[in-house]
DNA sequence: GGATCGCAAACTGTTGACAACAGACATTTG
DNA sequence: CAAATGTCTGTTGTCAACAGTTTGCGATCC
């Protein structure tokens, strides 16, 4: 018998996590969007399991900050407001440049190939007006210095993080103008890992991250935001 | 009828917040040390109170990572590595060097003169060897330039961090050596917040929390850690 | 004597039920 | 007609019970 023990976890997950992933799910993707209320009951018959699980499962999202429960009422999908999600931002740029920071030294040839990769990706699916791809290619450039820090704690972080803002950020790339500077400042950033400059690297990071937070900014200092 | 509505609203904590919150000053406080399995019936039937609540408390401190539950098998309270406690570290520096950033420009007298007071106190605690005290004062020193950056996501993962770290701060305070240099560290932070200068106050912040992390790292690698 | 198999106890995951509470609607009264 | 009050429904908080699983111990076999 080989040794190949536990690679897959062999779906053991208990029946309130599978609720905890789908629920996360959804709310990550948008399909149920902020302010949607969560009542217990509907949610168990739609799902087909009793209350307990959902119960649960709605307690870690609320643990996570991803909905809000007011005590003898239902739970609803938590709202960021404009200003929440600027200061999200800020937490973000300095969690992103102390992962690159980290993340630097770490990168394998292969890492900084697939580094190139994702970038040469994301122009294609610019030229194929692909945005969602875009999007999906964006995240997972920055989750790839995250996770090469190899720093539990601030992957934790993160992960946390990104669920509160991932369900924005798309607006805010819309706001962002250019993606064509996105995808040039990206290139840079990878240039810098392959000389192994962690400095510069950081630097043109979080000069990366701040430029859709200032368009934020003078949005709203216009108050012609995105109201809602 | 004067508009004195709602001042005290009237202890309306459900019972699994107050098991939380219970269980969660005994973690912080090391009643509970790490390792220490938590069975719900046992604790249950300690509490007073049903399986329940004390289920849900135990979930929320798993999605804060106090504790780790093992499907099918008791949680227990979570163990924090060298390695690991040492990550927590570098994210915390961070955290912090943003809040003190963010928080200069939003400090009022009253708060630069509670500074001041914290620091005077800190030398007083010193003075009578009372470390318990002088490790109180100084959360309170760094908790309150997170308060005062007023943004809400930042005093959230800085909360749960904290919550990580809290426990063995202790030890790395021992570590650190001369408490008197972590105090001449906190006035010229005091100086710099005073004078208004973010940049300052930010580059001495992170040398301040960097004294540690150097001892820790140097320990670590003599292996002549204080093991467990 | 040591190892393995089997059984029993304890614990967790899940379910259903009961009671308390918040909000809405209808009713009554000034 | 408006404001306050009472009822009523829907929902959550809590509890007790059931089923499945893991663990530890003991008996048995080699």
């Amino acid at each position: 018998m080989n040794a190949s023990a536990a690679v897959a976890p062999v779906e053991n997950v208990t029946l309130w996590e599978r609720v905890y992933a789908h629920l996360r799910e959804q709310i990550l993707s948008n399909a149920l969007s902020p302010g949607t209320v969560l009542s217990e009951v509907p949610l168990a018959v739609s799902l087909g399991v009793s209350r307990g699980p959902v119960r649960e499962a709605i307690g870690r999202l609320a643990a996570e900050g991803l909905v809000t429960v007011r005590p003898r009422r239902s739970a609803i999908v938590s709202t960021l407001s404009q200003e929440e999600f600027l200061q999200a931002y800020q937490v973000r740029e300095a969690l992103e440049t102390l992962a690159i920071r980290l993340a630097v030294p770490n990168l394998s040839d292969e890492d900084l190939d697939r580094i190139d990769d994702i970038v040469t990706r994301q122009a294609e699916a610019v030229e194929r007006d692909d945005i969602a791809r875009f999007f999906a290619l964006n995240s997972e450039f920055h989750q790839l210095f995250v996770d090469q820090s190899h720093n539990a704690p601030l992957q934790d972080m993160y992960r946390q993080l990104i669920g509160h803002m991932g369900r924005y950020l798309m607006r805010s790339l819309a706001l962002r103008g250019t993606v064509r500077r996105s995808i040039a400042e990206h290139r840079a950033i990878a240039r810098a890992c392959r000389t192994r400059d962690p400095e510069r690297a950081e630097r043109l990071l979080r000069n990366h991250i701040r430029v859709p937070q200032r368009r934020l900014e003078a949005a709203n200092n216009e108050e012609v935001l995105l109201k809602r």
